[in-house]
RNA sequence: GGGCGUGUGGCGUAACUUGGAUAGCGCAUCGGGCUUCGGACCCGGCGGUUGCGGGUUCAAAUCCCGUCACGCCCGCCA
């Protein structure tokens, strides 16, 4: 794979081997040990790379530090010699031996790459011939995406497209819970409450939802219809199931209304009904009771249930709770015992026995969504993961556990294993909670924090820049461009912070397109694209003496930086955090801020031709890792 | 009672998985910079005993033990 600071370092560990193994024999170190002791300096103009090694050494040894720099200095010097000129000086610093790089070799190395790789700079292969299901964000499909869901929108979708880079089959589902006293009481309110939709329709049924809610508090009899209605909504074919999926189905296109507006698009919608009607439940059941881990018990708290111990399961150990219900006494399965069987499916290891149709026929991406749906023709189209990514929130950790625990009892661990968890924090805002139930995210000055409402403030603001910009002469693209710094702005800021940190909303925050934010990074796109343009630049061939002008500290530290973007993008996959991404592009803008104002490129004079490149290069790698985060860049703002 | 997560300048956050040099960045605040490739920018200042107490180590925001605070979870709900 290509990696230029990758490349770095495992010259640096075959440097340090051989010299270890010179200057002192005895000691035994392994690779991945030296690998661990590298890093960059923290010290402006302590090297481009350094090591700490000679600390271990001085311990296995009883050497002072100094001592063993200096013997490890003397060999990595005959090296050199021998082996390799990526490194020009190695020098001894309180312990740490600081390197510096060939400027030359390695400029010439990240700036070739660049232009060799193109749209594909960044990508790497560690996913090579794996397929992954996302799961995301599985709203319930009875109220407008707000600014929670929004968030597991954006996780779901940068993730995706962090895993398409790295080489993997990725499949985007939406799980649809389409059953439950929720929906029940959103039917409730179709049938029985005035009045007819009057605005986009997932955000009137929110608002209906709320109401629902507001009067179950006072009336108590309601309760026993909205059960009945629960109850018949699992009856095929009945009366309350066609509305309920009727209505669902009208929801969720409003949603995707939304989802379009975000560029965001998915493969395959899973209903939980159909998981019912396709019978997915029966066989992962029988199964699991041939596996020996369903218990009946006659009497007692459970009796009649249809249950799974879990004392034995890994990882649950400590949980006070060691009993699941998986089928209730009265014959209805519940949501864990559904979430077993889908994962089974999602695994491939039952029959696909779902019906599929297509639900849009074109979404942002430019390709149809597809549905689960009785009505539609079998395929095996999906499913057959060898990972799968749940985005879903921390509230649902001890679910998600049990989930894996259940597998694991089936024999089937290797796939428990398997299914990651993206845990992210709850969204609020100042004044509470977003709750569905009681109407959190409908607000009261007007703003309400549904995404739609987000996005059109957001934009709101950003055409006020743009009009008033003097760069954007013409006007009439002022509105689009608007839209697109907005959503970078939306995304960028969803998708700084670490998932698993609790959010709390602010407006102020959402409209400031300044300092560490999506706009910024647009800003260095745009700018170093002018640049291009006014130097009319064309695919350049970069002689050897275009890379001996690499010389100053600024020029290299950028081209360093460009150096680093596989790695980058590698961690953000296996770590499954996007904001490694965007922390590593707002270095890249910083560096470039700098660059910019201080390093002269179409008057740069015998520097030009490689600054161009390196412009070029910030262009494309900013690009290429905005696109994966799932912001599209926009041409001039 | 138990489990999971979080705690870093006034505010927001990075680094914690894999210990390493002066804890990085932004907002706010104070000061400086447009006849120059685009000021949604750049340069500089102020501001931190990394919740608290121990321990391990040449070295701790990072690892271990304890403790406090906040959030979430521990249902025949979804």
């Amino acid at each position: 794979m290509f990696s230029p600071s990758r490349k770095v370092r495992e010259e640096l560990v075959k440097m340090l081997k051989w010299s270890i193994i010179g200057a002192y024999p005895e000691v035994k170190l392994e690779s991945e040990a030296i690998e661990l002791s590298i890093s960059e300096p923290k010290r402006a103009g302590a090297g481009d790379v350094s090591t700490s090694i000679a600390f271990r050494i001085s311990k296995m040894t009883g050497h002072y530090p100094h001592q063993v720099t200096e013997k490890l200095i003397q060999q990595m010097k005959l090296y050199k010699m021998l082996a390799t000129n990526l490194f020009a000086t190695a020098t001894e610093d309180n312990g740490y031996i600081n390197l510096t790089i060939n400027h030359k070799d390695y400029s010439r190395m990240v700036l070739d790459g660049i232009l060799e790789r193109k749209e594909f700079y960044g990508f790497t292969d560690m996913g090579k011939g794996k397929r992954v299901i996302v799961e995301s964000p599985s709203v319930n499909p009875n109220k407008p995406w707000h600014i929670g869901h929004l968030r597991n929108a954006l996780l779901g979708d940068a993730l995706s497209g962090i895993m398409s880079a790295s080489g993997y089959n990725v499949e985007r589902q939406n799980y649809i819970d389409d059953l439950g006293l929720q929906i029940a009481e959103s039917i409730w309110g179709v049938k029985n409450l005035p009045g007819a939709p009057d605005k986009k329709y997932d955000t009137w049924l929110g608002e209906q939802y709320v109401l629902v809610n507001k009067r179950l508090k006072e009336d108590q009899g309601m309760e026993a219809s909205i059960k009945e209605i629960n109850k018949r909504m699992e009856e095929p074919g009945s009366e309350d199931a066609v509305l309920a999926r009727q209505t669902a189905e009208r929801c969720v296109k409003a949603q995707y209304e939304t989802a379009a507006d975000y560029g965001i698009s998915h493969d395959v919608l899973i209903w939980e009904s159909d998981i019912v009607g396709a019978k997915l439940l029966e066989t992962a059941l029988s199964i699991a009771d041939r596996k020996g881990v369903l218990e009946k018990p006659r009497e007692g708290k459970y009796a009649g249930c249809t249950i799974v111990k879990l004392d034995k399961a890994k990882g649950m150990e400590n949980q006070l709770e060691d009993t699941k219900v998986l089928v209730r006494s009265n014959g209805a399965a519940n949501y864990t015992a559904k979430d077993i069987a889908f994962h089974m499916w999602k695994f491939g290891l039952i029959e696909d026995t779902f019906k599929y149709a297509q639900f849009l026929e074109r979404q942002a991406n430019g390709k149809p969504l597809y549905s689960t749906d009785p009505r539609g023709d079998a395929g095996p189209f999906f499913g057959h993961a060898d990972k799968v990514v749940n985005i879903i929130g921390e509230e649902q950790t001890y679910s998600q556990l049990t989930l894996k625990a259940v597998l694991g009892l089936m024999g089937m661990g290797d796939i428990a294993d398997r299914i990651v968890h993206v845990s992210y924090g709850r969204v609020s805002v100042e004044k509470g909670s977003l709750s569905g139930r009681e109407g959190g995210w409908i607000g009261d000055d007007g703003k309400s924090y549904t995404a739609d409402s987000l996005l059109r403030e957001v934009t709101g603001k950003a055409n006020e820049i743009a009009q008033n910009s003097k760069k954007i002469i013409d006007k009439e693209k002022a509105p689009a461009i608007a839209k697109g710094i907005a959503l970078s702005a939306i995304k960028f800021e969803f998708l700084k912070v670490s998932p698993e940190k609790k959010v709390v909303f602010s407006w102020e925050r959402a409209l400031n397109f300044e300092g560490n934010s999506g706009p910024y990074c647009m800003y260095t796109y745009t700018r170093a694209k002018r640049i291009l343009e006014k130097a009319e630049y064309k695919e350049p061939r970069l002689t050897d003496k275009d890379f001996d002008m690499v010389g100053r500290q600024m020029d290299f530290e950028l081209i360093k930086h460009l150096g680093r973007a596989q790695e980058a993008v590698e961690k953000a996959c296996s770590e499954a955090r996007p904001n490694i991404l965007t922390d590593y592009l707002l270095d890249l803008a910083m560096l470039f801020g700098s660059f910019y104002e201080h390093m002269p490129v179409i008057k740069g004079e015998d520097a030009r031709e490689v600054r161009l490149a390196m412009v070029f290069g910030v262009m494309q790698v900013m690009g290429n890792l905005l696109n994966m985060l799932g912001i599209d860049v926009v041409e001039s703002m």
